[in-house]
RNA sequence: GGGGAGAUACCAAAGCGGCCAACUGGGGCAGACUGUAAAUCUGCUGGCAUAUGCCUUCGGAGGUUCGAAUCCUUCUCUCCCCA
Protein backbone atom coordinates (compact mmCIF):
# COMPACT_ATOMS: atom_id res chain seq x y z
CA UNK A 1 0.00 0.00 0.00
CA UNK A 2 1.34 3.68 -0.58
CA UNK A 3 0.02 7.11 0.44
CA UNK A 4 0.49 10.17 -1.18
CA UNK A 5 0.10 13.73 -0.34
CA UNK A 6 -1.16 15.68 -2.81
CA UNK A 7 -2.02 19.13 -0.90
CA UNK A 8 -1.26 19.78 2.56
CA UNK A 9 -4.00 22.56 3.82
CA UNK A 10 -1.94 26.28 4.68
CA UNK A 11 -4.37 27.39 7.32
CA UNK A 12 -5.01 23.91 8.83
CA UNK A 13 -3.82 19.97 9.41
CA UNK A 14 -6.20 19.16 6.39
CA UNK A 15 -4.46 17.11 3.89
CA UNK A 16 -5.77 15.67 0.22
CA UNK A 17 -4.13 12.30 -0.46
CA UNK A 18 -4.11 8.75 -2.09
CA UNK A 19 -4.29 5.44 -1.42
CA UNK A 20 -3.12 2.87 -3.82
CA UNK A 21 -3.04 -0.76 -3.69
CA UNK A 22 -3.43 -3.12 -6.50
CA UNK A 23 -6.98 -3.41 -5.41
CA UNK A 24 -7.07 0.20 -7.05
CA UNK A 25 -7.00 4.11 -5.45
CA UNK A 26 -8.91 5.54 -2.85
CA UNK A 27 -8.51 9.49 -2.94
CA UNK A 28 -8.55 10.88 0.70
CA UNK A 29 -10.07 12.37 2.87
CA UNK A 30 -12.61 9.59 2.51
CA UNK A 31 -15.57 8.37 3.91
CA UNK A 32 -16.22 4.50 4.41
CA UNK A 33 -19.91 3.54 4.28
CA UNK A 34 -20.53 0.73 6.95
CA UNK A 35 -22.02 -2.86 5.86
CA UNK A 36 -21.35 -5.14 9.06
CA UNK A 37 -22.63 -8.39 7.86
CA UNK A 38 -21.98 -7.94 4.19
CA UNK A 39 -24.02 -5.65 3.31
CA UNK A 40 -24.53 -1.99 3.93
CA UNK A 41 -28.11 -2.36 4.80
CA UNK A 42 -30.31 -0.92 2.46
CA UNK A 43 -28.04 -0.67 -0.45
CA UNK A 44 -26.69 -2.55 -2.99
CA UNK A 45 -23.35 -2.78 -4.39
CA UNK A 46 -24.43 -1.23 -7.55
CA UNK A 47 -25.44 1.45 -5.87
CA UNK A 48 -23.07 2.44 -3.65
CA UNK A 49 -20.65 2.14 -7.14
CA UNK A 50 -22.83 4.51 -9.07
CA UNK A 51 -24.90 6.52 -6.82
CA UNK A 52 -23.01 6.96 -3.87
CA UNK A 53 -19.38 6.45 -5.23
CA UNK A 54 -17.96 4.86 -2.47
CA UNK A 55 -14.45 3.46 -3.40
CA UNK A 56 -14.43 1.50 0.30
CA UNK A 57 -16.54 -0.23 2.66
CA UNK A 58 -16.16 -1.68 6.25
CA UNK A 59 -17.09 -5.77 6.90
CA UNK A 60 -17.14 -7.04 10.38
CA UNK A 61 -15.01 -9.71 11.73
CA UNK A 62 -17.26 -10.42 14.72
CA UNK A 63 -20.16 -10.83 12.73
CA UNK A 64 -18.69 -12.10 9.85
CA UNK A 65 -17.64 -14.80 11.84
CA UNK A 66 -20.66 -15.64 13.36
CA UNK A 67 -22.27 -15.83 9.89
CA UNK A 68 -22.54 -16.26 7.09
CA UNK A 69 -19.29 -18.19 9.03
CA UNK A 70 -15.46 -18.48 7.83
CA UNK A 71 -16.27 -21.82 5.86
CA UNK A 72 -18.83 -19.84 3.74
CA UNK A 73 -16.77 -17.32 3.24
CA UNK A 74 -14.10 -19.55 1.98
CA UNK A 75 -15.53 -21.49 -0.58
CA UNK A 76 -17.18 -18.22 -1.89
CA UNK A 77 -13.56 -17.03 -2.15
CA UNK A 78 -13.45 -14.10 0.22
CA UNK A 79 -16.20 -11.09 1.13
CA UNK A 80 -15.39 -9.47 -2.36
CA UNK A 81 -16.77 -11.66 -4.42
CA UNK A 82 -19.03 -13.11 -1.91
CA UNK A 83 -21.04 -10.18 -2.25
CA UNK A 84 -20.09 -9.03 -5.77
CA UNK A 85 -18.10 -5.54 -4.81
CA UNK A 86 -14.86 -5.74 -6.36
CA UNK A 87 -13.65 -2.01 -4.32
CA UNK A 88 -12.07 -1.63 -0.87
CA UNK A 89 -12.92 -3.46 1.69
CA UNK A 90 -11.75 -2.56 5.46
CA UNK A 91 -12.91 -4.87 8.29
CA UNK A 92 -13.11 -3.83 11.81
CA UNK A 93 -11.25 -6.62 14.27
CA UNK A 94 -14.24 -7.00 16.06
CA UNK A 95 -12.72 -4.39 18.97
CA UNK A 96 -15.87 -2.10 18.78
CA UNK A 97 -18.01 -5.65 19.86
CA UNK A 98 -15.81 -6.06 23.27
CA UNK A 99 -17.04 -2.19 23.64
CA UNK A 100 -21.03 -3.20 22.34
CA UNK A 101 -21.26 -6.48 23.75
CA UNK A 102 -19.60 -5.77 26.97
CA UNK A 103 -22.32 -7.96 28.49
CA UNK A 104 -21.73 -10.53 26.54
CA UNK A 105 -18.01 -11.00 26.39
CA UNK A 106 -14.95 -11.94 28.92
CA UNK A 107 -11.73 -10.48 28.87
CA UNK A 108 -8.50 -11.99 29.45
CA UNK A 109 -4.54 -11.91 28.40
CA UNK A 110 -5.49 -14.69 25.67
CA UNK A 111 -8.40 -12.72 24.10
CA UNK A 112 -11.96 -12.05 24.36
CA UNK A 113 -14.51 -15.06 24.50
CA UNK A 114 -17.75 -14.49 22.92
CA UNK A 115 -21.25 -15.55 23.66
CA UNK A 116 -22.76 -15.35 20.09
CA UNK A 117 -25.74 -12.84 20.14
CA UNK A 118 -27.28 -15.68 17.73
CA UNK A 119 -26.88 -18.91 19.54
CA UNK A 120 -25.45 -17.94 22.60
CA UNK A 121 -22.24 -20.65 21.72
CA UNK A 122 -18.97 -19.49 22.98
CA UNK A 123 -16.17 -18.09 20.95
CA UNK A 124 -12.45 -16.73 21.44
CA UNK A 125 -11.30 -13.98 19.59
CA UNK A 126 -7.52 -13.79 19.76
CA UNK A 127 -5.32 -10.86 18.34
CA UNK A 128 -4.01 -14.32 15.98
CA UNK A 129 -6.92 -15.50 14.99
CA UNK A 130 -8.67 -12.19 14.14
CA UNK A 131 -5.84 -11.96 11.70
CA UNK A 132 -6.82 -15.37 10.20
CA UNK A 133 -10.10 -14.38 10.08
CA UNK A 134 -9.70 -11.17 8.41
CA UNK A 135 -7.25 -12.97 6.08
CA UNK A 136 -9.92 -15.36 5.02
CA UNK A 137 -12.93 -12.42 4.86
CA UNK A 138 -9.88 -10.98 2.51
CA UNK A 139 -10.16 -7.61 3.57
CA UNK A 140 -7.93 -4.73 2.27
CA UNK A 141 -7.19 -3.27 5.28
CA UNK A 142 -7.62 -5.50 8.53
CA UNK A 143 -7.32 -3.85 11.62
CA UNK A 144 -5.70 -4.98 14.61
CA UNK A 145 -7.84 -6.34 17.78
CA UNK A 146 -8.14 -3.90 20.67
CA UNK A 147 -10.16 -2.92 23.22
CA UNK A 148 -12.32 0.02 23.07
CA UNK A 149 -13.04 0.89 26.33
CA UNK A 150 -16.35 2.80 27.80
CA UNK A 151 -17.27 6.32 28.80
CA UNK A 152 -16.19 7.34 31.14
CA UNK A 153 -13.34 5.30 32.25
CA UNK A 154 -11.05 5.73 35.03
CA UNK A 155 -7.71 6.34 34.56
CA UNK A 156 -6.48 2.86 35.60
CA UNK A 157 -8.64 0.99 33.47
CA UNK A 158 -7.72 2.80 30.71
CA UNK A 159 -4.20 2.41 31.29
CA UNK A 160 -4.96 -1.75 32.08
CA UNK A 161 -6.66 -1.76 28.73
CA UNK A 162 -4.40 0.60 26.16
CA UNK A 163 -1.51 -1.50 27.64
CA UNK A 164 -3.59 -4.59 26.51
CA UNK A 165 -4.18 -3.53 23.43
CA UNK A 166 -0.84 -3.01 22.64
CA UNK A 167 0.24 -6.28 24.02
CA UNK A 168 -2.06 -7.92 21.64
CA UNK A 169 -1.11 -5.25 18.62
CA UNK A 170 2.05 -6.37 18.85
CA UNK A 171 0.51 -10.47 19.14
CA UNK A 172 -1.30 -9.31 15.87
CA UNK A 173 1.55 -8.13 14.12
CA UNK A 174 3.77 -10.69 14.26
CA UNK A 175 1.10 -12.93 13.40
CA UNK A 176 0.20 -10.81 9.94
CA UNK A 177 3.89 -10.72 9.10
CA UNK A 178 3.96 -14.82 9.34
CA UNK A 179 0.88 -15.21 7.00
CA UNK A 180 -0.41 -14.77 3.67
CA UNK A 181 -2.73 -13.40 1.69
CA UNK A 182 -5.27 -15.98 0.46
CA UNK A 183 -6.24 -14.57 -2.86
CA UNK A 184 -4.95 -12.05 -5.26
CA UNK A 185 -5.29 -8.94 -3.40
CA UNK A 186 -2.36 -7.19 -0.99
CA UNK A 187 -3.78 -6.76 2.50
CA UNK A 188 -2.54 -4.25 5.39
CA UNK A 189 -3.10 -3.94 9.21
CA UNK A 190 -4.07 -0.88 10.68
CA UNK A 191 -2.97 -0.31 14.29
CA UNK A 192 -5.68 1.54 17.04
CA UNK A 193 -4.42 4.06 19.06
CA UNK A 194 -6.34 3.82 22.74
CA UNK A 195 -5.99 5.72 25.87
CA UNK A 196 -9.74 7.14 26.79
CA UNK A 197 -9.65 11.11 27.27
CA UNK A 198 -6.61 10.94 28.98
CA UNK A 199 -3.32 13.35 27.48
CA UNK A 200 -0.80 11.32 28.64
CA UNK A 201 -1.75 7.78 27.41
CA UNK A 202 -2.87 8.73 24.25
CA UNK A 203 0.28 10.24 23.70
CA UNK A 204 2.22 7.09 24.73
CA UNK A 205 -0.53 4.90 22.83
CA UNK A 206 0.29 7.06 19.35
CA UNK A 207 3.91 6.70 19.84
CA UNK A 208 3.60 3.00 20.38
CA UNK A 209 1.38 2.67 17.33
CA UNK A 210 3.40 5.04 15.38
CA UNK A 211 6.59 2.88 16.08
CA UNK A 212 5.04 -0.01 14.36
CA UNK A 213 5.83 1.76 11.16
CA UNK A 214 2.64 -0.05 9.12
CA UNK A 215 0.82 1.50 6.33
CA UNK A 216 -1.42 3.25 8.08
CA UNK A 217 -2.99 4.04 11.32
CA UNK A 218 -6.29 4.31 13.20
CA UNK A 219 -7.87 6.12 15.78
CA UNK A 220 -10.25 4.29 17.92
CA UNK A 221 -11.75 4.80 21.68
CA UNK A 222 -13.59 8.37 20.47
CA UNK A 223 -16.96 9.09 19.98
CA UNK A 224 -18.07 6.76 22.87
CA UNK A 225 -19.88 9.28 24.90
CA UNK A 226 -17.65 11.45 25.50
CA UNK A 227 -17.90 15.73 25.11
CA UNK A 228 -16.80 16.34 21.41
CA UNK A 229 -14.48 18.80 22.27
CA UNK A 230 -12.95 16.33 24.48
CA UNK A 231 -12.88 14.15 21.29
CA UNK A 232 -11.36 16.90 19.24
CA UNK A 233 -8.58 17.51 21.62
CA UNK A 234 -7.68 14.02 21.66
CA UNK A 235 -7.24 13.33 17.58
CA UNK A 236 -5.10 16.86 17.75
CA UNK A 237 -3.13 15.44 20.04
CA UNK A 238 -2.85 12.08 18.86
CA UNK A 239 -2.29 13.04 15.66
CA UNK A 240 0.82 14.87 16.78
CA UNK A 241 2.31 12.18 17.30
CA UNK A 242 1.39 9.46 14.52
CA UNK A 243 3.73 10.08 11.48
CA UNK A 244 2.05 12.30 8.94
CA UNK A 245 3.17 10.48 5.85
CA UNK A 246 0.63 7.36 6.41
CA UNK A 247 -3.22 7.80 5.85
CA UNK A 248 -4.83 8.28 9.76
CA UNK A 249 -8.31 6.61 10.70
CA UNK A 250 -10.64 7.84 13.29
CA UNK A 251 -12.95 5.12 13.68
CA UNK A 252 -16.55 5.45 14.23
CA UNK A 253 -16.83 9.40 13.38
CA UNK A 254 -19.19 10.76 12.94
CA UNK A 255 -21.49 13.58 12.22
CA UNK A 256 -21.14 15.80 9.29
CA UNK A 257 -19.07 18.52 11.77
CA UNK A 258 -17.35 16.33 13.62
CA UNK A 259 -15.87 14.72 9.97
CA UNK A 260 -15.09 18.05 8.78
CA UNK A 261 -13.53 19.09 11.84
CA UNK A 262 -11.66 16.08 12.33
CA UNK A 263 -10.31 16.47 8.52
CA UNK A 264 -8.75 19.65 9.44
CA UNK A 265 -6.95 18.16 12.34
CA UNK A 266 -5.85 15.99 9.77
CA UNK A 267 -7.67 13.44 9.95
CA UNK A 268 -7.86 10.93 6.22
CA UNK A 269 -10.37 8.11 6.59
CA UNK A 270 -13.83 7.88 8.37
CA UNK A 271 -16.41 5.47 9.17
CA UNK A 272 -19.75 5.86 10.67
CA UNK A 273 -23.32 4.10 10.78
CA UNK A 274 -25.34 7.33 11.28
CA UNK A 275 -26.16 7.89 7.28
CA UNK A 276 -28.05 4.76 7.21
CA UNK A 277 -29.20 4.20 11.00
CA UNK A 278 -30.46 7.61 11.20
CA UNK A 279 -31.19 7.48 7.90
CA UNK A 280 -33.27 4.35 8.60
CA UNK A 281 -35.07 6.28 11.17
CA UNK A 282 -35.67 8.95 9.26
CA UNK A 283 -32.93 11.15 10.00
CA UNK A 284 -31.53 13.04 6.43
CA UNK A 285 -28.64 15.37 6.18
CA UNK A 286 -28.62 17.65 3.68
CA UNK A 287 -26.05 20.55 2.79
CA UNK A 288 -28.46 23.12 4.50
CA UNK A 289 -29.07 21.02 7.79
CA UNK A 290 -30.06 18.19 9.65
CA UNK A 291 -33.69 17.12 8.88
CA UNK A 292 -36.08 14.64 10.76
CA UNK A 293 -38.01 13.49 8.00
CA UNK A 294 -40.99 12.42 9.65
CA UNK A 295 -41.89 16.00 10.96
CA UNK A 296 -45.10 16.85 9.76
CA UNK A 297 -42.93 20.22 8.51
CA UNK A 298 -42.51 18.00 5.37
CA UNK A 299 -45.83 16.57 4.39
CA UNK A 300 -46.31 19.10 1.74
CA UNK A 301 -43.16 20.28 1.30
CA UNK A 302 -42.59 19.09 -2.65
CA UNK A 303 -38.85 20.65 -2.90
CA UNK A 304 -35.78 17.88 -3.40
CA UNK A 305 -34.39 16.48 -0.32
CA UNK A 306 -31.46 18.39 -0.99
CA UNK A 307 -32.09 21.80 -3.42
CA UNK A 308 -28.68 22.16 -3.75
CA UNK A 309 -27.84 19.09 -5.90
CA UNK A 310 -25.41 17.36 -3.49
CA UNK A 311 -26.60 14.14 -4.53
CA UNK A 312 -28.31 12.78 -7.44
CA UNK A 313 -31.02 11.22 -5.02
CA UNK A 314 -31.47 14.53 -3.21
CA UNK A 315 -33.08 15.87 -6.30
CA UNK A 316 -34.67 13.37 -7.39
CA UNK A 317 -37.03 12.68 -4.57
CA UNK A 318 -39.42 15.42 -2.58
CA UNK A 319 -39.59 15.64 1.10
CA UNK A 320 -42.73 15.51 1.01
CA UNK A 321 -42.52 11.86 -0.78
CA UNK A 322 -39.80 10.42 1.22
CA UNK A 323 -41.72 11.59 4.26
CA UNK A 324 -44.58 9.74 2.77
CA UNK A 325 -42.40 6.22 2.30
CA UNK A 326 -41.05 6.63 5.92
CA UNK A 327 -44.29 7.43 8.13
CA UNK A 328 -46.29 4.84 5.35
CA UNK A 329 -43.63 1.92 6.49
CA UNK A 330 -42.36 1.62 2.88
CA UNK A 331 -39.06 -0.24 2.84
CA UNK A 332 -38.22 2.13 -0.07
CA UNK A 333 -38.28 5.42 2.45
CA UNK A 334 -35.40 3.71 4.68
CA UNK A 335 -33.13 2.90 0.87
CA UNK A 336 -33.79 6.40 -0.23
CA UNK A 337 -32.19 7.90 2.71
CA UNK A 338 -29.92 5.90 2.99
CA UNK A 339 -29.10 6.37 -0.11
CA UNK A 340 -28.71 10.06 0.35
CA UNK A 341 -27.36 9.87 3.11
CA UNK A 342 -24.58 8.01 2.01
CA UNK A 343 -23.83 9.93 -1.38
CA UNK A 344 -24.41 13.63 0.92
CA UNK A 345 -21.26 11.82 3.17
CA UNK A 346 -19.30 11.45 0.19
CA UNK A 347 -20.18 14.12 -1.47
CA UNK A 348 -18.83 16.15 1.71
CA UNK A 349 -15.08 14.34 1.69
CA UNK A 350 -14.55 14.66 -2.10
CA UNK A 351 -16.00 18.76 -1.62
CA UNK A 352 -13.31 18.45 1.19
CA UNK A 353 -10.20 17.26 -1.06
CA UNK A 354 -11.54 19.48 -3.68
CA UNK A 355 -10.84 23.09 -1.06
CA UNK A 356 -7.70 21.51 0.37
CA UNK A 357 -6.75 21.26 -3.43
CA UNK A 358 -7.77 24.94 -4.29
CA UNK A 359 -6.87 26.58 -0.86
CA UNK A 360 -10.18 26.82 0.40
CA UNK A 361 -10.75 24.23 2.64
CA UNK A 362 -10.20 26.22 6.09
CA UNK A 363 -13.03 28.92 5.20
CA UNK A 364 -15.23 26.60 3.52
CA UNK A 365 -14.96 24.59 6.14
CA UNK A 366 -16.06 26.78 8.84
CA UNK A 367 -18.99 28.43 6.91
CA UNK A 368 -20.44 24.86 6.53
CA UNK A 369 -19.98 23.15 9.48
CA UNK A 370 -22.64 25.84 10.75
CA UNK A 371 -25.29 25.20 8.64
CA UNK A 372 -24.75 21.24 9.09
CA UNK A 373 -25.16 21.51 12.40
CA UNK A 374 -28.79 23.01 12.17
CA UNK A 375 -31.86 20.80 12.88
CA UNK A 376 -34.72 22.38 10.03
C1' G B 1 -93.14 -10.43 14.56
C1' G B 2 -90.04 -13.24 18.57
C1' G B 3 -85.34 -13.68 21.24
C1' G B 4 -80.45 -11.88 22.43
C1' A B 5 -75.96 -8.61 22.56
C1' G B 6 -74.01 -3.86 22.65
C1' A B 7 -73.03 1.82 22.61
C1' U B 8 -66.04 4.02 26.49
C1' A B 9 -61.20 9.27 24.13
C1' C B 10 -59.04 9.78 16.51
C1' C B 11 -59.81 4.01 15.73
C1' A B 12 -60.00 -0.76 18.14
C1' A B 13 -60.63 -2.45 22.97
C1' A B 14 -60.26 -3.17 28.71
C1' G B 15 -62.67 -1.42 32.96
C1' C B 16 -68.61 -3.14 35.59
C1' G B 17 -69.58 1.45 42.86
C1' G B 18 -64.35 4.81 45.33
C1' C B 19 -57.09 2.97 43.97
C1' C B 20 -60.43 6.21 36.69
C1' A B 21 -58.70 11.57 33.11
C1' A B 22 -59.85 5.95 32.43
C1' C B 23 -55.32 -0.66 31.02
C1' U B 24 -53.58 -2.04 26.22
C1' G B 25 -52.79 -1.88 20.87
C1' G B 26 -53.07 1.06 16.49
C1' G B 27 -52.91 5.90 14.61
C1' G B 28 -51.01 10.89 15.49
C1' C B 29 -47.01 14.27 17.39
C1' A B 30 -42.03 14.73 18.99
C1' G B 31 -37.11 12.86 20.55
C1' A B 32 -32.69 9.57 20.57
C1' C B 33 -29.17 7.06 17.42
C1' U B 34 -21.24 8.21 16.08
C1' G B 35 -15.38 1.18 14.36
C1' U B 36 -24.46 -1.57 13.63
C1' A B 37 -27.45 -7.44 18.66
C1' A B 38 -31.15 -1.21 15.73
C1' A B 39 -36.12 -0.75 9.06
C1' U B 40 -34.70 0.02 16.51
C1' C B 41 -35.72 2.44 21.08
C1' U B 42 -38.01 6.48 24.20
C1' G B 43 -41.65 10.23 25.54
C1' C B 44 -46.39 12.67 24.87
C1' U B 45 -51.41 11.96 22.98
C1' G B 46 -59.31 15.66 27.00
C1' G B 47 -58.49 21.16 28.40
C1' C B 48 -55.85 24.72 31.38
C1' A B 49 -51.86 25.44 34.55
C1' U B 50 -47.85 21.90 32.72
C1' A B 51 -44.06 19.82 40.63
C1' U B 52 -48.61 18.83 44.13
C1' G B 53 -53.30 21.17 41.12
C1' C B 54 -58.03 22.65 38.79
C1' C B 55 -62.05 22.05 35.09
C1' U B 56 -65.18 19.12 31.44
C1' U B 57 -65.60 13.49 29.90
C1' C B 58 -67.29 7.01 29.11
C1' G B 59 -74.66 7.29 23.42
C1' G B 60 -79.07 11.21 25.37
C1' A B 61 -82.22 12.44 29.60
C1' G B 62 -83.54 11.48 34.56
C1' G B 63 -82.69 8.82 39.23
C1' U B 64 -80.20 5.86 43.54
C1' U B 65 -75.66 6.82 46.52
C1' C B 66 -71.25 10.38 50.82
C1' G B 67 -69.35 8.80 45.85
C1' A B 68 -71.29 6.30 39.16
C1' A B 69 -67.95 4.73 32.94
C1' U B 70 -69.67 1.05 36.56
C1' C B 71 -76.52 0.26 39.83
C1' C B 72 -81.97 1.71 38.33
C1' U B 73 -85.71 4.02 34.78
C1' U B 74 -86.46 5.74 30.06
C1' C B 75 -85.22 7.38 25.12
C1' U B 76 -82.10 6.97 20.66
C1' C B 77 -79.01 4.08 17.70
C1' U B 78 -76.11 -0.48 16.20
C1' C B 79 -75.37 -5.69 15.63
C1' C B 80 -76.68 -11.09 15.85
C1' C B 81 -80.16 -15.33 15.82
C1' C B 82 -85.12 -17.37 14.84
C1' A B 83 -89.67 -16.59 11.96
Amino acid sequence: MKFQIKVTDKDSSARAGKISTTRGEIETPVFMPVGTVGSVKGVSTGDLEEKINAPVILGNTYHLYLRPGLEVLKEAGGLHRFMGWNRFILTDSGGYQVFSLTEKRKLSEQGAVFSSHIDGSKHLFTPENVVDTQRIIGSDIMMAFDECPPYPSDYRYAKKSMELTHRWLDRGLNHFKSTEPPYANDQSIFPIVQGSIYHDLRKESAEFVAGKNCHGNAIGGLSVGEPVDIMYEMVSLVNQYLPADKPRYLMGVGTPANILECIALGVDMFDCVMPTRNGRNGTVFTSEGVINIRNKQWQKDFSPIDPAGTTGYGLKYSKAYLRHLVVAGEMLGPIIASIHNLAFYLWLVSEARNKILSGEFNLWKNQIVKKLAQRL
